[in-house]
DNA sequence: TGCAATTTATTAACATATTAAGTAAATTGA
DNA sequence: TCAATTTACTTAATATGTTAATAAATTGCA
């Protein structure tokens, strides 16, 4: 990923914290434990990335009227800006790796990966 | 790599320590340059994993007598005692990952990675 | 109803990833 | 020979990964 992170960095963002606001622009406001399953994170990472992201001024915050325990996060104004902004450029980082390397040959890789994320998982009763 | 992870964690070690300690324990003794690109690890983190190896006696340093701006890093009988107990069921779990998958998609799997690697380095003028 | 079990999110502690900067030793080249 | 560069390693700062502990709210069942 050394190519969007090159990106990114000009930007002060990581690719986590990328990944993070791509999810909330894409699917809309959601709580942290569904923020989390989207974007592959760890609740502990995701709180600590949401606290960077709200002092950013890219996210809002909410309490959950329905679930105490609960809070719906929200990409901001500024936080659309930035994706609306950068979206071509990582999306044509992403299209020029998966063009010199064929897509066929990226599907497969993406296959291959969950082929090993299952059989892992088999062997660990987690 | 749950199931490697699990099992280290009994010895404790890091998946990151005890790949450094294969390594030593293959090639023998070297300086960590060596040890970081075999064990695909940026000095900054092989430093920091050498000094709790030292810290836990499986490993020894000496300064190299020919560049003084080098050391010799050589695992120790602690060490190979270590990797001689368990890399048996190391080894194990490596193949039973492969056998759900199938050693074929396993070869094509190592060939796909490679492939991305090389296309990101091609567009990272790094 | 009352309470144990579960869920959601945070915090803490330790380990690694990454980048940048710093230091010491060795090499290069005029 | 000596200033400039390169190499080897370390240190520092910031961010994430991982596991465990905790607090608060909810759920479910005796």
């Amino acid at each position: 990923m050394g190519p969007i992170r090159d990106m990114l960095s000009g930007v002060g963002l990581t690719e986590q914290q990328w990944r993070v606001l791509r999810v909330l622009d894409e699917d809309g406001p959601m709580e942290p434990t569904r923020i989390a399953e989207l974007a592959c994170l760890l609740l502990p990472s995701l709180t600590r990335i949401l606290q960077k992201l709200a002092d950013k001024g890219l996210i809002t915050r909410r309490p959950d009227n329905d679930d105490k325990r609960k809070q719906v996060i929200q990409i901001s104004e500024a936080g659309e800006a930035l994706i609306e902004a950068h979206l071509p450029a990582s999306l044509a980082v992403l299209e020029q790796t998966k063009a010199q390397i064929g897509a066929e040959r990226y599907e497969a890789l993406l296959d291959l990966l969950n082929a090993v994320e299952a059989a892992d998982a088999k062997g660990d009763p987690d």
